[in-house]
DNA sequence: CTAAACTCTATTAATTTTGGCAACTGTCAT
DNA sequence: ATGACAGTTGCCAAAATTAATAGAGTTTAG
């Protein structure tokens, strides 16, 4: 499996909220509620994205979430790198840790790297708007 | 992480395998010796590669593995689909369970179609022996 | 006082890895 | 011949790790 249900369900919530964007916060339970998923998983994957200022939370009465940047500009790249554990090809490509000592004459490298560049290309090239309008550009 | 160990290792042991190739049978301890695998683990995944004839395993003194097609013919894509749990880019693409009910209008879903076509085109496209050429085909 | 995000922890489920033993096959000693 | 031996795959289950979910309580803002 490529991307996990966290990576799948972060990015379903950022369509939501830009889908119902406003000046107003839209209530994590609002969210789980429209897309059918867990109230408190939902939580820690939001976690991720507020920590780095994609979105932004709102605690007490009226509080929830809401997008702090322009959903054009979002790429789903950007979204996944938060979200998912890695989104390397192979765990040897891993900037931390695990780096193989036999890299250097590794001969199915190559082809992980390339996967690598082939996926990152991809996702980097879709925005949170592309999805929202269907208009997903050609690779 | 998109390629688990598993896939990993038995694209591994196919190159080591065609480098090696014989009609001799090479015992998997020395694969393993030679690749850094834990011999037990290197042992479930063959299992996969044997029952689907992609090598053959012999049993007893002077038994071991040996490859059973072309590696000029035989490809990653082909060899992760035996080996890895699922290929497909997230879990609603699976064949089997998982079919999400929001298929339908899930904005999101025309993003994973497309990923994963992408995938499964590239790692067709590679062969073992392109892997150990180092010949590998630009997308 | 109430509705909400936040924090921390525990539980459940799935995946990955390891271990032990059975079955098979060729070789050598008798 | 043949019976014991050693090297090897094959099978089944258990242990370890990671991912997914749920719960209870704390803090904040209206």
């Amino acid at each position: 499996m490529i991307i996990s249900t966290k990576g799948r369900y972060a990015l379903r919530v950022l369509v939501d909220l830009a889908e119902h964007r406003s000046d107003e916060y839209i209530p994590l339970k609002e969210i789980a509620d429209r897309q059918g998923i867990s109230e408190k998983y939902l939580e820690s994957i939001l976690k991720a994205l507020v920590k780095n200022n994609i979105i932004a939370g709102l605690r007490g009465k009226g509080g929830g979430y809401r997008l702090s940047v322009d959903p054009a500009v979002l790429t789903a790249g950007a979204v996944l790198r938060l979200t998912e554990t890695s989104l390397a090809s192979v765990a040897c490509l891993n900037k931390d840790s695990d780096h193989c000592e036999r890299m250097d004459d590794c001969l199915t490298l190559p082809l992980w790297k390339g996967l690598d560049k082939l996926v990152c290309d991809y996702l980097c090239s879709v925005t949170i708007s592309d999805l929202i309008n269907g208009t997903i550009k050609p690779v």
